[in-house]
DNA sequence: GTTAATATCGGCATTATACCGATGAATGTC
DNA sequence: GACATTCATCGGTATAATGCCGATATTAAC
């Protein structure tokens, strides 16, 4: 157990260091001007699973309903979503990535991979790989222990 | 190129995961309740390389100089860290870690480790070591790029 | 003596979030 | 049909963390 608990510790200093480093990250590029984190990784998720209502949205992604839905408020205002109700149940809002809040999102998603391209230029296919597996295996961690609904894969830690 | 353009985009989209899932983590545990991610990391930093001043702190972190202060005097008012004019440039502040910081930070170092054990406890041990070796050789790859000074190993990705 | 460096302090602003509550429309229950 | 519940919208209030800017005082360099 004294591995386990050395990897902890380095672990547990990481994310403490990771933290400030998307900080940085983020302040210090030009990428997510015209759309934030959150709302890019609202629209990504709409991308991915579909057309979803703001509850359903906002525990995907771990967050207050209220919170979810002040970021679709101002993504609607910029017309990159559009809500309307649901088929079956009127009081639900579905809210549904438009064309252009499509291609917001692919350009940022774009600009997101080739920024990190850069930042590991150096590193090897392998180590790639096996960064995108360590993230996505610790990503599937927290959610199933933060989100709810958790007993299928949980969508903010899907691969795609 | 073709593998590592995939891993590249599992990259970019768990790390847009990943810093909703900090969030997350620091907004529904109480780890952070008595001492600010910031803050913590900011301890942490003054107890492994030791003393420093507002700029050089300020630059091991990637903050502005402006932030790291407004981060000291918090910590100064609560009797974290105690602040001295260096020996050989008064104009110089060299901050200094007291006791009861150093007690602060130890114990949300622990509970942070302890809260990291439950998370991550069906993990093997080599799966550990693993994460914590890309989370290491990550923030490597980041403060290389964004931190001054980084032609030495920089202070946020060293290993301890 | 003049200029520059250093830190302190605070104004202003941004980002992202949670909790709370009021409101109105739609649905469910009896 | 009446009443209770659900759902979303909206916004108030607050927090955490940060950057840029500038004023000020002290200290150091020239």
């Amino acid at each position: 157990m004294d591995g386990s608990l050395e990897a902890l510790d380095v672990i547990e200093r990481q994310t403490a260091v990771l933290v400030r480093h998307f900080e940085m990250f983020y302040r210090r590029t030009d990428i997510h001007d015209d759309l934030d984190r959150a709302e890019y990784l609202l629209l990504r998720t709409l991308s991915e699973v579909g057309p979803q209502d703001i509850n359903t949205l906002a525990a995907a992604l771990g967050l207050d309903p209220s919170t979810a839905g002040r970021q679709v408020s101002a993504l609607d205002r910029q017309g990159l979503v559009a809500r309307a109700p649901a088929a079956n149940d009127r009081r639900r809002s579905i809210i549904t990535p438009t064309a252009a809040g499509l291609r917001r999102m692919e350009a940022v998603r774009t600009a997101r991979a080739e920024s990190l391209a850069d930042l590991l230029g150096g590193w090897t296919e392998e180590e790639l790989h096996t960064l995108g597996a360590m993230f996505t295996k610790y990503n599937g961690a927290v959610a199933r222990k933060f989100l709810a609904g958790a007993a299928e894969e949980p969508v903010t830690a899907a691969t795609r």
